[in-house]
DNA sequence: TAGGCGATGGGTAACGTTCCCCACGGTGGG
DNA sequence: CCCACCGTGGGGAACGTTACCCATCGCCTA
């Protein structure tokens, strides 16, 4: 490999020799400490702007400290994360610390695994893991190096915090919005990639729809396809209960995501929505009120989440120990492809 | 804030004194460097296995390399983007490389700034950069610091990689689609959220637009709605062309995002797609099929792009000077949502 | 007036890794 | 037999920053 010949940074001791002062006080001033009158405060900033100075970062993770908070996502193809960034970055701004996103999913527990190391080794002050698949153990294993934040999973911890919706009430809201427009055959689309762990909200959604129609009723009508949450898992899995007879008149989607394919497979067998079959989703991504068909679907505030996960982690860096626990209730936003199930 | 009393790391002093060799035999173990004998390697590498050993990046940094590649996305909403990262991973897995992303759009080009900034500060080895704002003479700046790739965006350096669809093509295509359909009154839905700088993708695509219609003198049809490639945009960017007398019996939405906004529009003004209007759109993300309207687009193998990208980025870091420039020829996928118009 | 104290500024040793050197022992050719 | 050379391994400085600790100075109090 050949050495580029970059132009050598600004670092500290040229600020500090260009303001004719020490390199600490240039440290103190960055770091506003205590102990540095406001004339020594002036002239360090004013050499810093003077030669463009910033920080180098990897010389600060090596005392300690990057300003830096990592973000585990599973995939960018969900436009829900999206909202959860948003929020993140609203409530980091402002504070000196930069968001940096690494995928985690995709190719199973080795590559979230390599993706979760590759944060801690980066030395990244905080973590905020949206819908981990590891055990338990290993998030608190992480937790001891870095301060942690789980988003999107039904666990608790006395060394992490979590953030979450109450996917109980959400997948019930669902379940029960379909059962008083009167259907009767309602299915589900689930994702089981990552195992069926009822500390999962997919298991959870899951688990409440099986409840939901068991209290009305209905057990014999509860039908199931595990796929995963996306397009191509929503189409494939309602391929598969198109194909029951006799069919689902309604279909509760554990993710819009999956909804999308849902749509499409029901499309594609010359059905209508919400005409021959209802369909719900989950999580109301913006997008979804903007489909051509307006997707019935549960709203959980991402933005929220993602606000407050930011604040936590903030503060757990800050020093709290004690462990938090968030959870926002979601509401049902019903749309034009949910409706009463025709006559038969 | 308190110090986390979290364990030591094992270093490389660590391993070197288990395996009862120096430091230095280590980190040549580790840069597979030459002048190591079977046996040390051995030796070492059982040591690290042993210990569970993984480099502190941060320390590397400081010494010229991080094993990281920075990714500068606008933001993670436009699924096409994951098309091309899902690329940009496959091509550096197994290279030892790490891709990071950080959203550099949504609040103007100084939050652009921030991010790039933010990644030259974390001394990446490269930077991947897609559909950059600012200046050629800041990315050719940044080009002086780290390796860089740049994705669609229109211009030549002689510091930097390109990688980009030939948006001339595509916007071609899918003009001349619709004039054969018979459509004479199409309009276009543009962003102008970066300006009007002939090097961005979506000025060609509206400059392309234009002269196409010009060619097939329909110059007086010309009809532009300039918000920005978002749901909200294409929403925005219909209602306006809607209101028109004559309204357009064509949109083409210079990005699946904008197409799925004017769908939504559309439907809300008790129109049909592609019954009285007919739409196209540009990236043909993965969605765009599985949608419930399946919507008419321009393919450009983002994976190909993200794929090529990283490996263009690998060359550089490598040692290339020279400048590459890679560009996809797009395809059309006609869908449903394009038809002859309504005989008036 | 001496001693102490608070406020400010600086010297310097780390942090973990890499890489430039140099040392050492063995081998082969003159 | 001596010297040059090669293959291997190690010593140690350097990367940029921070934080501990000490020095200095001016002022207040006993």
């Amino acid at each position: 490999m050949v050495t580029r010949d970059r132009q050598r940074r600004v670092t500290i001791t040229d600020v500090a020799k260009h303001a004719q002062v020490s390199t600490t006080a240039v440290s103190k001033v960055l770091q506003n400490a205590y102990g540095v009158s406001e004339a020594m405060r002036a002239k360090v900033r004013a050499a810093i702007d003077e030669l463009g100075y910033r920080p180098h970062n990897a010389a600060r993770a090596m005392r300690g400290r990057t300003f830096t908070i990592g973000v585990l996502l599973p995939h960018i193809r969900n436009p829900f994360f999206a909202d959860i960034l948003d929020g993140l970055t609203e409530e980091i701004s402002g504070s000196g610390y930069q968001a940096i996103m690494v995928q985690s999913g995709g190719r199973g527990p080795a590559a979230e695994r390599r993706a979760s190391d590759a944060l801690v080794d980066r030395q990244v002050d905080g973590i905020l893991w949206v819908a981990p698949l590891c055990s338990k153990s290993q998030l608190e294993k992480m937790a001891g190096d870095t301060p942690l934040v789980v988003l999107g999973r039904h666990d608790r911890s006395a060394l992490y915090d979590c953030v979450l919706d109450d996917d109980e009430i959400g997948a019930a809201l669902v379940v029960e919005h379909l059962i008083a427009l009167g259907h009767r055959r309602i299915a589900h689309i689930t994702d089981d990639v990552g195992g069926r762990s009822s500390v999962l909200l997919q298991t959870v959604r899951a688990t409440t729809y099986e409840r939901v129609m068991t209290e009305h009723g209905l057990a014999e009508h509860i039908a199931v396809a595990a796929t995963s949450y996306t397009e191509e898992g929503g189409y494939e899995g309602t391929r598969e209960l198109l194909a029951r007879d006799p069919r689902p008149t309604a279909i509760f989607a554990g993710a819009d995501q999956a909804a999308f394919g849902a749509l499409a497979a029901i499309h594609e067998a010359g059905l209508t929505v919400p005409g021959d079959i209802s369909v719900a989703g989950y999580d109301n991504a913006r997008v979804v009120g903007f489909a051509h068909i307006a997707l019935t679907s549960v709203d959980q505030d991402g933005a929220l989440m993602g606000k407050t996960a930011g604040r936590l982690l903030l503060e757990r860096i800050g020093g709290r120990t004690s462990a938090v626990r968030f959870s926002v209730t979601p509401t049902l936003v019903p749309r034009r492809s949910t409706a009463p199930p025709k006559t038969p």
